[in-house]
DNA sequence: CGGATCGAC
DNA sequence: CTATGTCGATCCG
């Protein structure tokens, strides 16, 4: 079967390979060819359920494909041309909308998560390895790849390829570690730059080009930190006496061109300038410059596509992949230069099937799907042949949408104390994202679900953005050893705060108001959270979104935690009101967790916020973020000192030692449904049988008793009603049709002003 | 509308 | 010794 999905891209990085100089043969490291890897992956996989499945889908393909020819035939020539006119009238219109004003890069790390482990394991380094379990791998190193070993390979036969190879489990809290401090770079490039999961992030940079332009040499110079730099880089140093650029490390080509080393200055300041490495303005070196600066925070190399859109950026960093970069020019004939022999599958969105599809028709490159495009336009859907039609002109967005989504899947998570600390570690951590990201007001509910056998963890993030955005994006899934696998997601939604019948609103009935602290106060108090001045922004923001702004005076503010209506003149006052509100509902367990009883639910939630206009705050929160933690930060020159209007106001508990600050627990109202919800429908049956031996889950608010069947009725959070379906999916729909509903009504009430928002995706999805 | 399929990570 | 994940978006009946 030469379509199965591990091996259908195994030539993709043939030339990485061949750069990597892993085409040594050292020490039975020979790898594998393309033929001999297809064969053992067959004898493995045949006769499997998964195996027959595969072969399933692949004929179902096959008729597809059929059912197209037959299609093909019956189009007349006249039909043809009638659709060539339509189509290079689009193209027409897409040309003159082609955008090559903005300058995206597409960072990637290289073999993210088997570079971190061999990077704290150096036993690792020269042998084959995997990250994953015998039942699934999230990534191979290069040496493993070499036998075939990739992503998204069960590793038992992954074993079968590289008898050698060794398999090291997931480590996911660290790559969330590592992942951070390279967050922690981008942003300065663009503090809305966009992560796709851990490993890869676009970055709108534009700004930073303009910018950079006129910055002078000493904001682009960096320090090699030889403390952190490899031993062979060390030696590089010592034995040249200057650094030596093409013995730099990994990333020779980084120093290749523009980029000065200071070594000439070396008779003023001996020792110290030897290691100084100054980055040019160019969309080259300030790439260069953040990978460089990647590789010296975490030792682990990146690579990057830079272009005028994501989708070439996208396929520019693999262009050159491992710890390479390139760049498509920002001219429509550099653009289609790169397009024009570039195999269609290598266009993120064309997979397996697609490409299967297109070969069909004899279209393997770029330029052959412009060729064809009339005739797809035919055969293929709106959306398809329209994507394929940007696909081969090279077009792609230029703006990047907001990171909404993240999606985690770990091992058990036992105890309380876990839990919290989860909670508290994933708190801070997007408080910080999304303050990068430039988000402001956000609301997350944690909804912890356990049970004896199977423990699922479903976290709901809602988050209350002032801003308009739309879509969800991106998810990262880590696969831990199988049977005691759990899950935990997020959902960020974008709502109003100031929602008069918003969801929230709703829930309100069902707040209860017993503040058990579940956390000692100096648990959380003594961390360094420096992301207290954001949050001082909250009334302030919230008074913007009541559309009194400009009045300087708060008529009605509805308050984010009791939900009540707050006349007020002064934010002082609603300041008061809202810390009172706010220590009064501070970090709370909601359930009692009894000895015997067989799940246990926790639930709480978070607020934080952060203002957006105003970069440099968020750029002065991480930097005080980073100070915190003893880390570096070296944007603090940049970031304060604009004395503009930054009244950060500050909401302080009424407990003496305890400030609210982004990151903090608070609780949230309980909610019956979404509870149910976390029961996952691909295992009903299983789960059926488990909760049937369950009486109930005890509780101390009476609002959500639990009921132990299979087929239990799904109470909306939204409107309360009993929903009749035992799907999930039509379920979820129910609750977005309730959202939207609610939505409608707010705008309604406060008019036209805030009718941007009507576009903003209000979704609920839980549990599955 | 909802299940099936595709593509991504 | 076994053993192939999971999401959102889109398609299509």
């Amino acid at each position: 079967m030469d379509n199965m999905k591990n091996v259908d891209n195994g030539s993709y990085n043939g030339g990485a390979l061949l750069r990597m100089g892993l085409n040594d043969n050292k020490a039975g490291m020979q790898g594998l060819d393309k033929e001999k890897i297809n064969k053992i992956i067959m004898e493995a996989s045949k006769g499997s359920k998964f195996y027959e499945n595969e072969l399933k889908k692949d004929q179902q393909v096959n008729q597809r494909i059929e059912k197209m020819m037959q299609l093909k035939e019956k189009i007349t020539q006249q039909q043809l041309l009638k659709a060539q006119l339509q189509v290079d009238k689009l193209v027409m219109e897409l040309e003159q909308s082609r955008n090559l004003s903005c300058t995206i890069v597409h960072i990637d790390m290289d073999a993210f998560y088997a570079a971190v482990e061999m990077r704290d394991n150096p036993e690792l380094k020269e042998r084959p390895i995997a990250v994953g379990s015998m039942s699934m791998l999230s990534t191979s190193n290069y040496h493993a790849r070499r036998f075939g070993v990739r992503a998204a390979m069960p590793g038992f036969i992954a074993k079968k390829l590289c008898p050698h190879l060794t398999i090291v489990p997931l480590n996911f809290e660290k790559y969330r570690k590592v992942s951070k401090e390279v967050k922690e770079i981008l942003a300065e490039y663009d503090p809305h730059f966009m992560p796709m999961g851990l490993d890869e992030a676009y970055l709108n940079v534009t700004e930073h080009l303009e910018e950079r332009l006129n910055w002078p040499e000493d904001k682009r110079r960096y320090f090699l930190n030889t403390e952190n730099t490899t031993e062979k880089n060390k030696e590089d140093i010592n034995i040249s006496g200057t650094l030596n650029i093409d013995g730099y490390s990994s990333s020779p080509e980084l120093f290749e061109d523009g980029t000065s080393v200071m070594d000439d200055h070396s008779g003023q300041r001996d020792q110290s300038l030897k290691n100084v490495v100054v980055f040019g303005t160019s969309a080259e070196e300030a790439v260069k410059e953040i990978r460089f600066r990647i590789e010296q925070k975490t030792q682990l190399t990146a690579s990057a596509g830079i272009a005028p859109n994501t989708m070439l950026a996208k396929m520019c960093s693999d262009r050159n992949k491992p710890n390479g970069q390139c760049r498509i020019s920002p001219e429509r004939q550099a653009v289609l230069d790169f397009i024009k022999d570039l195999p269609i599958r290598k266009v993120p969105g064309i997979g397996k099937v697609t490409e299967k599809m297109l070969k069909a028709l004899g279209i393997v490159t770029c330029s052959e799907l412009y060729q064809q495009r009339a005739l797809l336009s035919l055969l293929f859907s709106e959306a398809s042949w329209r994507s394929f039609l940007d696909i081969s002109l090279g077009l792609g967005s230029t703006h990047l949408e907001k990171y909404a989504l993240v999606l985690l899947t770990f091992s058990e998570i036992n105890t309380a104390e876990d839990q919290y600390s989860l909670c508290r570690e994933l708190c801070r951590e997007l408080a910080q994202d999304l303050q990068k990201e430039g988000l402001k007001v956000f609301f997350i509910l944690f909804t912890f679900k356990r049970t004896p056998l199977c423990t699922q963890n479903v976290v709901v993030v809602k988050r209350v953005s002032l801003q308009r955005h739309h879509s969800t994006k991106s998810a990262t899934n880590f696969h831990l050893d199988g049977h005691s696998k759990s899950q935990l997601s997020w959902k960020v939604l974008p709502e109003n705060i100031c929602a008069k019948h918003s969801f929230f609103d709703k829930k309100r009935a069902a707040r209860q108001l017993n503040c058990n602290n579940v956390f000692p106060s100096e648990s959380v108090g003594k961390q360094h959270f420096h992301g207290v001045k954001s949050s001082a922004n909250f009334v302030e923001e919230a008074n913007k979104v009541t559309g009194l702004q400009k009045s300087n005076v708060c008529e009605i503010f509805t308050c984010p935690v009791c939900f009540e209506e707050q006349s007020s003149s002064n934010l002082e006052e609603i300041n008061r009101h809202v810390d009172e509100c706010l220590a009064g509902s501070l970090v709370k367990e909601s359930v009692e967790i009894s000895k015997n009883d067989f799940s246990r639910e926790n639930t709480f939630s978070f607020l934080s916020h952060c203002k957006n206009e105003n970069i440099d705050d968020c750029k002065e929160n991480i930097t005080d973020q980073l100070a915190g933690t003893g880390q570096s930060g070296s944007t603090s020159e940049n970031s304060s000192g604009n004395g503009k209007d930054k009244k950060f106001t500050q909401i302080v508990s009424e407990k003496p030692h305890r400030e609210k600050q982004p990151g903090d627990l608070i609780d949230i109202p309980r909610n019956a449904s979404i509870k149910q919800c976390l029961f996952p429908k691909r295992n009903s049956q299983e789960n059926a049988e488990q909760f049937g031996r369950m009486d109930h889950t005890e509780e101390t608010s009476s609002s959500c008793s639990f009921e132990a069947k299979e087929d239990s009725v799904l109470v909306c959070p939204v409107c309360n009603s009993e929903q009749k379906t035992t799907s999930l999916m039509s379920f979820n729909r129910h609750v977005d049709v309730c959202l939207n509903k609610g939505l409608i009504q707010e705008l309604t009430e406060k008019g036209n002003r805030s009718a941007k928002t009507s576009d903003t995706e209000n979704s609920i999805r839980v549990g599955e």
